[in-house]
DNA sequence: AATGAATGAGCGTTCATTCAT
DNA sequence: TATGAATGAACGCTCATTCAT
């Protein structure tokens, strides 16, 4: 450990970069991040706006940081126990997705901001940030064929599966999800059912089985 | 025909108005809403920036007029010959769906500008624009449910299908695929990829079928 | 009579002129001058704004027009029966105050416009237009120092008195209680003391006879 | 004494404010308020006409305070020595008139501008300013009133003095007056002639005194 | 290091005036 | 002659950024 070598001003230096990012996450994501300015993020703050430029370059500079950050939290919440090497067969697989949703609903639900900046803020802010999302989307995707690529070798789901395209497919379901729950929040019913219709689809599709 | 009552002053201002219609579409598609300037679409079209006022209430104003001349487009892509009813079995139902999916293929290469508009920049220009935005997101869903409605009660689709939310899966799927052609404008193969890898994990969802 | 020899033309041009002006006059005085624009103008009578142009030169220049025809409605209020030589002795003077006070209180109220323009309006559009005010309060002064006149030749007022000075001090009076009517154009008793109060303070001061 | 408490920056800010007040009063009723730009002001300091918005709301508001500031110059014309109570019969009342008259001819001549804005600019910039305006003059009214009271009280003044509207009248003249002299601000002698005869036509009015 | 006063580029919008029809 | 489309100067106001304290 070596964090306890960090003198206090440092540890207060570091304090109020997050303080920043944090009250710039939260300007960006509520009022979006051409309503913002950044005196509104200094004033949450209670200090000079002025104060802020010795932290970041400029507003742009801020938004990435902050859309790393959130990426960040995004990231975190693809990784753990439900690795797709834990699954055996097609019933534990949907046991894991309904987990997973489970999951992804709590995230929604405690992050609404976190989407919100996500999905509708950054898309616009410029060309590179759009990039920067698209590539967090298509991470995802790749992400999710892994999953995919595990039930194939398993032997649980079929050999001819395009892994990777369905891993984008699944991405796109999910992103939609979050979109329709931003557009109604307190309809967490609906988004449960949301996330079940994934699940059956994504293991049966919707042809009768005799068929 | 009435077009030819239409005075010669009617007609340039009709024309005058279409053409500033589709300076603003393009300017707010190419460099966004917020990083246009009026006089950049005056610009574009090498008329005075007070001539746009003539014409348009203000920058929000084009922008919903932008927007709505968009969607007809987007609504124009939904109608006409592969209505739900057109298919009897999941054979044809599959040929239908590649149909679609060719369709929608041609549309986004065609116009890649209004797709960047609606799902990238009209996000986040404010909240009522945002919703209008989620709005058609929701009625697309809804479309396509018809099409699943369909499939159930002719038979060809299983009996407990929840077809109002897997419409929604449906164009989350495809919506992603837009996003992912607007990364990769000319991947023309991996765009039908992944429209072909759609259509197998609707119809037949990634489990092996014996299973 | 020559008015007969004009043709259709010029009688429709002379009254167009005239409607404009009316226009205008109640557009500047109701919105004041900076507040009008010349579309405002042109809207109020149906007619295309540019024909406004073929009749003014631009928009200071109705505004002159304005004035003048203004200052004639106003002058006219000071001609006619109440000539000075009507009155021989203080009596008969009170009465003609009287009256003419009657007369000016009717012209306020029919005319409160006119009235707004003159003394509010206009006070302030450049230095020239407030010269002509100026001016029009000055003629106003030396008008009435005609009436002292004639009542100090006819021996009614006392010999030292300083007519002009005190035509323009009665002027201010009456100034005065057109503003305070504009103020409050409904208290028509609170007017008429006023003048009655102008009045006893013409002939007798303020100070005790017998002092 | 708390001032020395001060910051030296906030001494600045005080003084800035000061400053820009004081050209913003000179620009207003030099040029009118309408002919003014905020740059116009900004531009006479020197200043970037982005700091004008740091310590004034918006252009209304910054006429607000040079009208207010304004009227405690008048205001404080109005107090001091030359009490209603000073003086006790018709001889020391024309006396203490001419001590005031005398103060107004100075101020007028030290203030010419401060007569134009309130006599002739404010009164056309909007209707609460017009408004304002009114009350002032009203309220100047109701404290010429008390000095005509006193002499009423006194026994010096006629008992059925309208003290009221007589104070009103009274204001009328003196206004007039400032009138007249923005329009010859040189002429100091007929100025002087004016203010005379007021007073004249106050005690004693016009009417021969054996009548 | 923190502050916030100052700056001025930039933008949305208005409207008097011109002129082709 | 009447029209109203077009123009662009002008202005109020915002805010990201700089820098003296």
């Amino acid at each position: 450990m070596n964090e306890p070598t960090l003198t206090r001003a440092e540890r207060q230096r570091i304090q109020l970069q997050a303080d920043i990012l944090e009250a710039a996450f939260l300007e960006f994501s509520e009022r979006g991040y051409h309503q913002t300015a950044i005196s509104d993020i200094a004033k949450r703050l209670g200090i000079g706006h002025g104060t802020f430029y010795r932290h970041f370059e400029n507003k742009r500079d801020i938004l990435q940081h902050v859309i790393s950050d959130t990426m960040q939290k995004i990231m975190s919440l693809l990784t753990g126990e439900n690795a797709p090497q834990a699954v055996n067969n097609i019933e534990e697989y949907r046991e894991q997705c309904q987990r997973i949703s489970e999951r992804f609903r709590l995230f929604a639900q405690e992050n609404p901001l976190t989407l919100k900046l996500l999905l509708l803020e950054a898309t616009s802010i410029d060309a590179e940030m759009t990039r920067f999302i698209q590539n967090l989307m298509q991470m995802a995707g790749i992400f999710t064929a892994n999953y995919l690529k595990h039930g194939v070798d398993s032997g649980f789901f079929r050999e001819n599966l395009d892994c990777e395209n369905t891993g984008h497919n699944i991405i796109g379901m999910i992103t939609n999800g979050a979109l329709r729950f931003l557009a109604n929040p307190e309809d967490l019913n609906g988004l449960k059912n949301y996330g079940d219709s994934i699940i059956e689809l994504i293991i049966g599709g919707v042809a009768k089985p005799s068929a």
